[in-house]
DNA sequence: TCATCTCGTTAACTTAGTGAAATGCTGGAA
DNA sequence: TTCCAGCATTTCACTAAGTTAACGAGATGA
């Protein structure tokens, strides 16, 4: 995977969203972006960043690929629960907590930063917008989290799997992942499936009607969406909770 | 609605949950509680506490009582994405962010305590392991929010109705709310298709089932679990994402 | 070159869950 | 007492989604 970047910095999409949340000082921008290149790491696809069961203890923020939470039933039903995408924290504060109650599991080649206990406390200390971001953060993952409980208990397939699709695709905007009408969608349909609460087959299914009505297309691991604004008709789309624009 | 407590405090059943999330010393505990004490007021039942779009601007704690969060599409079709037993917060930080992205209306009558935004701040500021605290119950939450959309995706009804007895019972035992193998269960089974994302019908057919195979008995408001090894096996259920035992 | 794997797709068939409507129960309010 | 409202329950016809299985295309590797 070739990682690109047209303005900078490999932290460009997590300090971004993080603005986006929380209007960022200047030095605390740079404080932040410090920490997050001397904590580089890397993944390939498939690998376990945190398994249920787990202890954590540090922060992992995203800075390029896919990642996603999701539980799994002693007989192998597997639910994802959500997409961690870049720009987004793994697990913020998680430390507090004795273990994880879910697993992460990257879906692509994934570029991180990880920062230990000790120095996220001392950041949050020092510069207290970041600590609010950071906070904002999680607030918006919760209510990412009902946003899906709703989708999973109340849509019906085409709406859920069109739901999905208009999330991402905003979750993506703002950290300048989507060029066009097109993002990068780099998830099998059975991923997708055990996202959506479908079978591979039903999910199969609901993708072609989405094409077949010309809504969208996707195809090489590439989303276009056609028409936005019939595609969040179709959905039930609401777009308040995900938080993206600022308070006053 | 008479509010029962064999040991003292209104604030009982926040302090024992807060205490369970973080030890906290006599003097947090003091200064927490008085707080909580200066901020009591009452609902009715069916009374929104806050409206999808609203803005925040305290946290509130409920002393009794239960409340639910919930979202409706532009349809009408509800789903309650969680319910709020006593002892846990409605809107921990939620200042932070613009709006509510989701509504909590009381179930039954409620005792909860507000702290204006100010008074929070100055509370976690001078007593960092209350801070801790409030993080915890809001990750729990968020656990809680991840396993309701496994729930939802992937447990068939009477997997799913099993698994939320199971849940609510594990989360009122450790206020003392649970009394032998009953607690109290008020809420209608409309709520609980909401909740369970089936249709009334659907819901009370698997009730049935539930007290034909004699695992548990739900009438006048009571839930009664008459096996819960048995009811949980049923439900596939997990407890640790609840986080009740203590690090270390 | 052949064999194997993963992934997407399609078909045939089954089933869990829905929707609408009617019935009965219980507990106020008039 | 009578009436009504809210809630639980049941029935029945229907459908959205699941299950199983098979097939093809492309990638990978021996």
């Amino acid at each position: 995977m070739r990682i690109q970047y047209t303005e900078g910095s490999l932290a460009q999409a997590v300090i971004r969203r993080f603005n986006a949340l929380r209007p960022l000082s200047e030095e605390a921008t740079a404080t932040f972006e410090q920490a997050i290149l001397e904590g580089l790491l890397r993944a390939g696809p498939g690998e376990d960043l945190a398994a249920e069961g787990d202890r954590v203890d540090g922060v992992r923020l995203v800075l390029s690929g896919w990642l996603f939470r999701h539980k799994t039933l002693e007989d192998g039903r597997r639910q994802i629960v959500n997409f961690v995408l870049p720009g987004e924290a793994c697990d913020a504060y998680v430390y507090l907590l004795s273990t994880m109650d879910h697993s992460i599991t990257t879906a692509t080649p994934v570029v991180y930063a990880e920062i230990k206990k000790a120095r996220f406390e001392k950041l949050l200390t020092s510069e207290r917008t970041l600590a609010e971001a950071f906070m904002c953060e999680t607030l918006v993952n919760d209510a990412i989290q009902r946003e899906w409980a709703t989708n999973l208990g109340r849509r019906v397939a085409l709406e859920r799997v069109a739901h999905l699709f208009c999330e991402i695709y905003e979750r993506l905007r703002p950290v300048g992942l989507v060029d066009g009408n097109s993002c990068s969608f780099p998830v099998t349909q059975m991923d997708l499936a055990d996202a959506t609460g479908l079978s591979v087959v039903h999910l199969n299914r609901t993708i072609q009607e989405l094409r077949a009505s010309g809504l969208i297309s996707l195809r090489e691991r590439t989303l276009t969406i056609n028409d936005l604004d019939a595609l969040k008709n179709v959905a039930f789309y609401s777009p308040s909770y995900l938080q993206l624009y600022r308070r006053d």
